[in-house]
RNA sequence: GGGUAGAUGGCCGAGUGGCUAAAGGCGACAGACUGUAAAUCUGUUCCCGCGAGGGUACGGUGGUUCGAAUCCACCUCUGCCCA
Protein backbone atom coordinates (compact mmCIF):
# COMPACT_ATOMS: atom_id res chain seq x y z
CA UNK A 1 0.00 0.00 0.00
CA UNK A 2 1.40 3.42 -0.77
CA UNK A 3 -0.28 6.84 -0.65
CA UNK A 4 1.05 10.22 0.15
CA UNK A 5 2.26 11.23 3.87
CA UNK A 6 1.87 14.85 4.21
CA UNK A 7 3.93 14.43 7.27
CA UNK A 8 6.74 14.48 5.22
CA UNK A 9 6.42 17.98 4.39
CA UNK A 10 7.19 18.78 8.48
CA UNK A 11 9.21 15.82 9.60
CA UNK A 12 12.12 14.17 7.99
CA UNK A 13 15.01 11.59 8.89
CA UNK A 14 18.71 11.35 8.04
CA UNK A 15 20.27 8.44 8.20
CA UNK A 16 23.68 9.99 8.86
CA UNK A 17 26.18 7.63 9.65
CA UNK A 18 25.88 3.42 10.25
CA UNK A 19 28.76 1.81 12.25
CA UNK A 20 30.71 -0.73 10.23
CA UNK A 21 30.71 -3.21 12.58
CA UNK A 22 27.73 -3.33 14.40
CA UNK A 23 24.02 -2.51 13.00
CA UNK A 24 24.24 0.68 15.46
CA UNK A 25 23.09 4.15 13.49
CA UNK A 26 23.34 8.04 14.15
CA UNK A 27 21.01 10.23 12.29
CA UNK A 28 18.99 13.51 12.60
CA UNK A 29 15.21 13.70 12.54
CA UNK A 30 13.79 16.96 11.84
CA UNK A 31 10.39 18.24 13.49
CA UNK A 32 8.33 21.52 13.43
CA UNK A 33 9.94 21.84 17.19
CA UNK A 34 13.48 21.15 16.18
CA UNK A 35 15.96 18.74 15.50
CA UNK A 36 16.65 15.52 17.33
CA UNK A 37 19.83 13.78 16.88
CA UNK A 38 19.42 10.34 17.19
CA UNK A 39 20.69 7.65 19.08
CA UNK A 40 18.71 9.81 22.06
CA UNK A 41 17.33 8.95 25.52
CA UNK A 42 14.42 10.80 25.36
CA UNK A 43 12.92 11.22 29.29
CA UNK A 44 9.10 10.59 30.14
CA UNK A 45 7.18 13.06 31.69
CA UNK A 46 3.73 11.40 32.22
CA UNK A 47 1.54 14.60 33.45
CA UNK A 48 3.36 16.97 31.09
CA UNK A 49 6.17 17.25 33.41
CA UNK A 50 9.06 15.14 34.01
CA UNK A 51 8.58 14.37 37.56
CA UNK A 52 10.03 16.36 39.86
CA UNK A 53 12.67 18.30 37.24
CA UNK A 54 11.54 21.45 36.23
CA UNK A 55 11.75 22.87 32.80
CA UNK A 56 14.91 25.08 33.61
CA UNK A 57 17.06 21.59 34.36
CA UNK A 58 15.35 19.73 31.62
CA UNK A 59 16.79 22.56 29.04
CA UNK A 60 20.34 21.97 30.86
CA UNK A 61 20.13 18.45 30.76
CA UNK A 62 20.19 18.49 26.81
CA UNK A 63 16.91 16.97 26.52
CA UNK A 64 15.86 16.75 22.80
CA UNK A 65 12.53 15.31 23.47
CA UNK A 66 9.90 14.46 26.40
CA UNK A 67 7.40 12.19 26.40
CA UNK A 68 3.81 13.02 27.96
CA UNK A 69 1.13 10.18 28.34
CA UNK A 70 -2.35 11.03 26.11
CA UNK A 71 -4.18 8.77 28.73
CA UNK A 72 -3.22 10.28 31.98
CA UNK A 73 -3.66 13.75 30.26
CA UNK A 74 -7.08 13.09 28.96
CA UNK A 75 -7.93 12.12 32.38
CA UNK A 76 -6.33 15.38 34.18
CA UNK A 77 -5.96 18.19 32.79
CA UNK A 78 -7.90 17.20 29.93
CA UNK A 79 -6.94 17.24 26.64
CA UNK A 80 -9.09 19.86 25.55
CA UNK A 81 -8.06 21.86 27.99
CA UNK A 82 -4.63 21.76 27.01
CA UNK A 83 -6.13 22.28 23.02
CA UNK A 84 -7.48 25.75 24.75
CA UNK A 85 -3.97 26.49 26.03
CA UNK A 86 -2.35 26.25 22.71
CA UNK A 87 -1.29 22.93 23.01
CA UNK A 88 0.89 20.81 24.91
CA UNK A 89 3.81 23.18 23.77
CA UNK A 90 2.48 26.21 25.35
CA UNK A 91 0.52 24.57 28.19
CA UNK A 92 3.85 23.33 29.72
CA UNK A 93 6.29 26.21 28.07
CA UNK A 94 8.42 23.69 26.45
CA UNK A 95 9.38 24.39 22.68
CA UNK A 96 11.56 21.83 22.17
CA UNK A 97 9.53 18.30 20.62
CA UNK A 98 7.26 16.26 22.72
CA UNK A 99 6.10 12.49 22.02
CA UNK A 100 2.55 11.29 23.29
CA UNK A 101 2.27 7.71 23.71
CA UNK A 102 -1.47 6.78 22.68
CA UNK A 103 -2.80 4.99 25.90
CA UNK A 104 -2.11 1.43 24.43
CA UNK A 105 0.70 1.18 26.87
CA UNK A 106 -2.29 1.72 29.83
CA UNK A 107 -4.46 -1.19 28.24
CA UNK A 108 -1.39 -3.14 29.50
CA UNK A 109 -0.51 -1.99 32.37
CA UNK A 110 -3.80 -1.28 33.91
CA UNK A 111 -5.27 -4.65 32.55
CA UNK A 112 -7.35 -5.43 35.88
CA UNK A 113 -9.37 -1.68 35.16
CA UNK A 114 -10.45 -2.24 31.60
CA UNK A 115 -11.92 -4.21 29.05
CA UNK A 116 -11.01 -4.66 25.35
CA UNK A 117 -13.06 -5.38 22.71
CA UNK A 118 -12.77 -4.89 18.92
CA UNK A 119 -13.51 -1.57 18.69
CA UNK A 120 -11.59 -0.32 21.44
CA UNK A 121 -11.01 -0.19 25.15
CA UNK A 122 -13.28 0.72 28.25
CA UNK A 123 -11.47 1.26 31.65
CA UNK A 124 -12.02 2.75 34.60
CA UNK A 125 -9.97 5.73 35.87
CA UNK A 126 -7.73 4.64 38.78
CA UNK A 127 -8.35 7.55 40.85
CA UNK A 128 -12.00 7.48 41.10
CA UNK A 129 -13.01 4.52 39.04
CA UNK A 130 -15.34 6.45 36.45
CA UNK A 131 -15.75 5.03 33.00
CA UNK A 132 -13.72 6.01 30.32
CA UNK A 133 -13.80 5.11 26.46
CA UNK A 134 -10.49 4.86 24.33
CA UNK A 135 -10.47 3.53 21.01
CA UNK A 136 -7.91 4.57 18.09
CA UNK A 137 -10.50 7.43 16.46
CA UNK A 138 -10.38 8.87 20.54
CA UNK A 139 -6.78 8.42 21.06
CA UNK A 140 -5.65 10.11 17.93
CA UNK A 141 -8.42 13.11 18.67
CA UNK A 142 -6.65 12.94 22.62
CA UNK A 143 -3.36 13.14 20.79
CA UNK A 144 -4.34 16.02 18.35
CA UNK A 145 -5.26 18.05 21.04
CA UNK A 146 -2.34 17.41 23.33
CA UNK A 147 -0.53 18.63 20.24
CA UNK A 148 2.64 16.38 20.36
CA UNK A 149 5.10 16.61 17.66
CA UNK A 150 5.46 12.57 17.38
CA UNK A 151 2.11 10.98 18.44
CA UNK A 152 2.09 7.23 18.79
CA UNK A 153 -0.48 4.23 17.20
CA UNK A 154 -3.43 3.19 19.57
CA UNK A 155 -1.84 -0.54 20.54
CA UNK A 156 -2.61 -3.56 22.21
CA UNK A 157 0.60 -4.09 24.13
CA UNK A 158 0.58 -8.73 25.11
CA UNK A 159 1.84 -9.33 28.17
CA UNK A 160 4.99 -12.10 29.04
CA UNK A 161 4.71 -14.46 29.12
CA UNK A 162 1.62 -14.90 26.16
CA UNK A 163 0.21 -17.59 24.54
CA UNK A 164 1.03 -17.81 21.05
CA UNK A 165 -2.65 -17.52 20.07
CA UNK A 166 -3.31 -14.57 22.23
CA UNK A 167 -0.28 -12.48 20.79
CA UNK A 168 -1.23 -13.33 17.87
CA UNK A 169 -4.52 -11.88 18.37
CA UNK A 170 -3.70 -8.68 19.90
CA UNK A 171 -0.89 -8.25 16.55
CA UNK A 172 -3.69 -8.32 14.30
CA UNK A 173 -5.79 -6.25 16.64
CA UNK A 174 -2.88 -3.52 16.85
CA UNK A 175 -2.85 -3.96 13.23
CA UNK A 176 -6.42 -3.00 12.12
CA UNK A 177 -6.04 -0.41 14.87
CA UNK A 178 -3.15 1.15 13.05
CA UNK A 179 -5.45 1.69 9.85
CA UNK A 180 -8.21 3.26 12.15
CA UNK A 181 -5.06 5.72 13.53
CA UNK A 182 -4.29 6.57 10.07
CA UNK A 183 -7.20 7.29 9.14
CA UNK A 184 -8.78 9.64 11.92
CA UNK A 185 -5.24 11.35 11.63
CA UNK A 186 -6.13 14.56 10.22
CA UNK A 187 -2.88 16.87 11.54
CA UNK A 188 0.02 16.91 8.95
CA UNK A 189 2.46 18.49 12.15
CA UNK A 190 2.25 15.65 13.88
CA UNK A 191 4.06 12.25 13.00
CA UNK A 192 1.91 9.19 13.74
CA UNK A 193 4.41 6.62 14.65
CA UNK A 194 3.06 2.82 14.17
CA UNK A 195 4.13 -0.16 16.59
CA UNK A 196 5.42 -3.23 15.91
CA UNK A 197 4.07 -5.89 18.05
CA UNK A 198 3.97 -9.77 18.10
CA UNK A 199 5.43 -10.01 21.50
CA UNK A 200 7.96 -13.25 22.04
CA UNK A 201 7.91 -14.96 18.87
CA UNK A 202 9.91 -14.68 15.72
CA UNK A 203 7.37 -14.67 13.09
CA UNK A 204 5.17 -12.62 14.21
CA UNK A 205 7.74 -10.18 14.59
CA UNK A 206 8.03 -10.65 11.23
CA UNK A 207 4.60 -10.30 10.30
CA UNK A 208 4.05 -7.30 12.38
CA UNK A 209 7.21 -5.04 10.97
CA UNK A 210 6.59 -6.32 7.97
CA UNK A 211 2.34 -5.11 8.41
CA UNK A 212 3.64 -1.57 9.72
CA UNK A 213 6.57 -0.84 7.01
CA UNK A 214 4.05 -0.50 4.34
CA UNK A 215 3.04 2.60 5.95
CA UNK A 216 4.96 5.16 5.14
CA UNK A 217 5.45 6.44 8.28
CA UNK A 218 8.17 9.15 9.42
CA UNK A 219 9.24 6.76 12.29
CA UNK A 220 8.19 3.11 13.64
CA UNK A 221 8.05 2.05 17.32
CA UNK A 222 8.96 -1.56 18.72
CA UNK A 223 5.89 -2.18 21.38
CA UNK A 224 5.56 -4.89 23.65
CA UNK A 225 9.29 -5.62 25.31
CA UNK A 226 10.57 -4.90 28.34
CA UNK A 227 7.45 -5.86 30.20
CA UNK A 228 9.05 -8.59 32.58
CA UNK A 229 10.86 -10.97 30.13
CA UNK A 230 14.66 -11.49 30.98
CA UNK A 231 17.29 -9.41 28.90
CA UNK A 232 18.45 -12.26 26.77
CA UNK A 233 14.66 -12.52 25.66
CA UNK A 234 14.81 -8.78 24.87
CA UNK A 235 17.67 -8.52 23.13
CA UNK A 236 17.36 -11.41 21.00
CA UNK A 237 13.55 -9.43 19.94
CA UNK A 238 15.35 -6.09 19.43
CA UNK A 239 17.80 -7.60 17.42
CA UNK A 240 15.47 -9.18 15.72
CA UNK A 241 13.09 -7.03 14.77
CA UNK A 242 14.83 -3.64 14.20
CA UNK A 243 16.39 -4.73 10.93
CA UNK A 244 13.18 -5.86 9.81
CA UNK A 245 12.07 -1.66 9.87
CA UNK A 246 12.67 0.56 7.10
CA UNK A 247 16.38 1.35 7.34
CA UNK A 248 16.02 4.75 6.25
CA UNK A 249 13.62 5.97 9.37
CA UNK A 250 14.23 6.28 12.91
CA UNK A 251 13.34 3.00 15.12
CA UNK A 252 12.05 3.80 18.83
CA UNK A 253 12.49 0.79 21.09
CA UNK A 254 9.33 1.89 23.78
CA UNK A 255 10.22 1.38 27.18
CA UNK A 256 13.85 1.14 27.21
CA UNK A 257 15.89 1.39 29.24
CA UNK A 258 19.13 1.27 31.48
CA UNK A 259 22.47 2.09 29.85
CA UNK A 260 23.34 -1.19 28.76
CA UNK A 261 20.24 -1.58 27.27
CA UNK A 262 20.53 1.29 25.38
CA UNK A 263 23.88 -0.28 23.97
CA UNK A 264 22.75 -3.54 23.13
CA UNK A 265 19.72 -1.97 21.60
CA UNK A 266 21.63 0.78 19.52
CA UNK A 267 23.65 -2.00 18.64
CA UNK A 268 20.92 -3.51 17.28
CA UNK A 269 20.08 -0.71 14.55
CA UNK A 270 17.46 1.61 17.17
CA UNK A 271 17.86 4.80 17.55
CA UNK A 272 15.19 6.10 20.15
CA UNK A 273 14.23 5.57 23.61
CA UNK A 274 12.37 6.07 26.45
CA UNK A 275 11.88 5.08 29.88
CA UNK A 276 10.93 6.11 33.43
CA UNK A 277 13.36 4.59 35.28
CA UNK A 278 15.96 7.48 35.68
CA UNK A 279 12.95 9.35 37.20
CA UNK A 280 11.46 6.20 39.44
CA UNK A 281 15.14 5.34 40.46
CA UNK A 282 16.12 8.51 41.54
CA UNK A 283 12.88 8.85 43.36
CA UNK A 284 13.49 5.49 44.61
CA UNK A 285 17.40 6.51 45.32
CA UNK A 286 19.27 4.96 42.88
CA UNK A 287 21.33 6.50 40.57
CA UNK A 288 23.29 5.88 37.57
CA UNK A 289 27.30 6.31 37.10
CA UNK A 290 29.89 5.36 34.85
CA UNK A 291 31.14 2.32 37.11
CA UNK A 292 27.49 1.17 36.96
CA UNK A 293 24.26 1.81 39.43
CA UNK A 294 24.44 3.33 42.91
CA UNK A 295 22.59 3.65 45.99
CA UNK A 296 22.57 6.65 47.38
CA UNK A 297 21.21 5.80 51.11
CA UNK A 298 24.08 3.19 50.83
CA UNK A 299 26.28 4.07 54.30
CA UNK A 300 29.54 4.04 52.58
CA UNK A 301 28.59 7.36 51.21
CA UNK A 302 27.66 9.21 54.99
CA UNK A 303 31.10 11.09 54.68
CA UNK A 304 31.29 11.11 50.93
CA UNK A 305 32.46 14.62 49.56
CA UNK A 306 32.37 13.75 45.88
CA UNK A 307 29.50 14.27 43.42
CA UNK A 308 26.83 11.53 42.45
CA UNK A 309 29.49 10.98 39.24
CA UNK A 310 32.91 12.33 38.78
CA UNK A 311 32.27 12.61 34.91
CA UNK A 312 28.99 14.21 35.14
CA UNK A 313 28.32 18.00 35.09
CA UNK A 314 24.83 18.17 35.70
CA UNK A 315 23.45 20.79 37.96
CA UNK A 316 23.47 18.14 40.96
CA UNK A 317 26.96 17.11 40.73
CA UNK A 318 28.22 20.55 39.89
CA UNK A 319 26.99 21.57 43.19
CA UNK A 320 26.54 18.63 46.12
CA UNK A 321 28.01 15.80 47.22
CA UNK A 322 26.95 12.70 48.10
CA UNK A 323 27.46 12.90 51.43
CA UNK A 324 24.78 15.96 51.57
CA UNK A 325 22.52 14.37 48.61
CA UNK A 326 22.40 11.38 50.88
CA UNK A 327 21.32 13.47 54.07
CA UNK A 328 18.25 15.32 52.11
CA UNK A 329 17.56 11.85 51.00
CA UNK A 330 17.38 10.27 54.38
CA UNK A 331 15.62 13.30 55.69
CA UNK A 332 12.96 12.72 53.26
CA UNK A 333 13.52 16.36 51.90
CA UNK A 334 12.10 15.65 48.00
CA UNK A 335 15.03 18.36 47.00
CA UNK A 336 17.30 14.81 47.31
CA UNK A 337 14.74 12.84 44.42
CA UNK A 338 14.97 16.41 42.55
CA UNK A 339 19.01 16.26 42.67
CA UNK A 340 18.71 12.65 41.56
CA UNK A 341 16.32 12.90 38.82
CA UNK A 342 18.16 15.28 37.52
CA UNK A 343 21.22 13.79 37.65
CA UNK A 344 19.67 10.31 36.50
CA UNK A 345 18.17 12.33 33.10
CA UNK A 346 21.43 14.61 32.59
CA UNK A 347 23.85 11.21 32.46
CA UNK A 348 20.92 9.36 29.77
CA UNK A 349 21.02 12.32 27.75
CA UNK A 350 24.56 12.79 27.94
CA UNK A 351 25.12 8.91 27.64
CA UNK A 352 23.18 8.73 24.21
CA UNK A 353 25.15 11.69 22.71
CA UNK A 354 28.75 10.19 23.57
CA UNK A 355 27.16 7.29 21.93
CA UNK A 356 26.66 8.77 19.22
CA UNK A 357 29.74 10.47 18.87
CA UNK A 358 31.31 7.21 19.18
CA UNK A 359 29.24 5.74 16.09
CA UNK A 360 30.13 9.12 14.05
CA UNK A 361 33.53 8.40 14.56
CA UNK A 362 32.96 4.44 13.58
CA UNK A 363 34.14 4.07 17.18
CA UNK A 364 31.22 2.05 18.56
CA UNK A 365 32.32 -1.31 19.21
CA UNK A 366 35.06 0.39 20.89
CA UNK A 367 32.53 2.11 23.27
CA UNK A 368 30.68 -0.74 23.97
CA UNK A 369 33.69 -3.19 25.04
CA UNK A 370 35.03 -0.02 27.43
CA UNK A 371 31.36 0.62 29.02
CA UNK A 372 28.86 -2.27 28.97
CA UNK A 373 30.45 -4.67 32.01
CA UNK A 374 30.48 -1.73 33.80
CA UNK A 375 26.92 -1.39 33.95
CA UNK A 376 25.65 -5.27 34.18
C1' G B 1 5.79 12.84 103.38
C1' G B 2 0.97 10.43 101.29
C1' G B 3 -1.46 8.43 97.00
C1' U B 4 -1.38 6.57 92.12
C1' A B 5 0.36 4.84 87.29
C1' G B 6 4.40 2.74 85.19
C1' A B 7 9.61 0.40 83.89
C1' U B 8 9.51 -4.62 77.27
C1' G B 9 14.83 -5.51 72.12
C1' G B 10 18.60 1.36 69.10
C1' C B 11 13.67 4.35 69.97
C1' C B 12 8.17 4.24 70.45
C1' G B 13 4.88 0.46 71.74
C1' A B 14 1.67 -4.49 71.88
C1' G B 15 1.67 -8.48 75.00
C1' U B 16 -1.20 -10.45 81.77
C1' G B 17 1.19 -18.24 83.01
C1' G B 18 3.21 -22.52 77.97
C1' C B 19 1.32 -21.10 70.82
C1' U B 20 7.03 -15.35 73.00
C1' A B 21 13.47 -14.39 70.62
C1' A B 22 8.59 -11.48 72.02
C1' A B 23 3.00 -8.05 67.29
C1' G B 24 3.21 -3.31 65.00
C1' G B 25 5.58 1.38 63.90
C1' C B 26 10.15 4.18 63.53
C1' G B 27 15.25 3.97 62.83
C1' A B 28 19.31 1.17 60.70
C1' C B 29 21.22 -2.13 56.77
C1' A B 30 20.60 -4.10 51.89
C1' G B 31 17.82 -4.98 47.35
C1' A B 32 14.10 -4.32 43.37
C1' C B 33 12.06 -0.94 39.82
C1' U B 34 12.32 -0.60 31.96
C1' G B 35 6.03 3.25 26.32
C1' U B 36 4.77 5.99 35.33
C1' A B 37 -2.13 4.44 39.44
C1' A B 38 4.76 4.26 42.05
C1' A B 39 8.72 9.90 47.01
C1' U B 40 6.70 2.69 45.92
C1' C B 41 7.64 -2.33 47.10
C1' U B 42 10.70 -6.50 49.22
C1' G B 43 14.19 -8.69 52.63
C1' U B 44 17.32 -8.41 57.12
C1' U B 45 17.75 -6.13 61.97
C1' C B 46 19.96 -9.85 70.43
C1' C B 47 24.80 -13.09 70.35
C1' C B 48 27.39 -17.68 68.25
C1' G B 49 26.68 -21.14 63.93
C1' C B 50 26.52 -22.44 56.70
C1' G B 51 22.96 -25.47 59.13
C1' A B 52 20.22 -28.29 62.53
C1' G B 53 20.79 -25.93 66.84
C1' G B 54 22.79 -23.45 71.13
C1' G B 55 23.32 -19.08 74.44
C1' U B 56 21.47 -14.84 76.69
C1' A B 57 16.82 -11.57 77.27
C1' C B 58 11.23 -7.94 79.05
C1' G B 59 14.45 -2.30 85.72
C1' G B 60 17.11 -5.36 90.18
C1' U B 61 17.06 -9.37 93.75
C1' G B 62 14.56 -13.33 95.68
C1' G B 63 10.22 -16.44 95.47
C1' U B 64 5.55 -19.39 93.62
C1' U B 65 5.12 -22.97 89.43
C1' C B 66 6.59 -28.73 85.56
C1' G B 67 6.87 -23.78 83.05
C1' A B 68 7.16 -16.48 84.35
C1' A B 69 7.78 -10.48 80.29
C1' U B 70 3.17 -12.10 82.49
C1' C B 71 1.73 -14.15 89.63
C1' C B 72 4.01 -12.71 94.85
C1' A B 73 7.66 -9.91 98.14
C1' C B 74 11.16 -6.34 98.74
C1' C B 75 14.40 -2.83 96.37
C1' U B 76 15.75 0.99 92.53
C1' C B 77 14.11 4.55 89.16
C1' U B 78 10.30 7.57 86.38
C1' G B 79 5.43 10.22 85.37
C1' C B 80 1.10 12.36 87.55
C1' C B 81 -2.00 14.03 91.87
C1' C B 82 -2.32 15.76 97.10
C1' A B 83 0.37 18.09 101.20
Amino acid sequence: MSYSNPEFEYFSYELEHVDKKTGARAGTLHTPHGDIKTPIFMPVGTNSTVKLVTNHHLYESNAQIILGNSYHLYLRAGDELIAKFGGIHKWMNWDKPVLTDSGGFQVFSLAHLRKITEDGVEFRDPKDGKKHYINPEVSMKIQQNIGADIIMAFDQCAPFPCEYNEAKKAMERTHRWLERCIKAKTNPKQALFPICQGAFYDDLRRESAAFVSQFDAVGYAIGGLSVGEDKETMNHFVNFTAPLLPENKPRYLMGVGTPEDLLDGIKGGVDMFDCVLPTRNARHGSFFTWNGKKQIKNSMYQEDSTPLDENCDCYACRNHSKAYIRHLFKCNEGTAQALMSIHNITFLVKFSQMVREAILEDKFEEFYQEHYNNFI
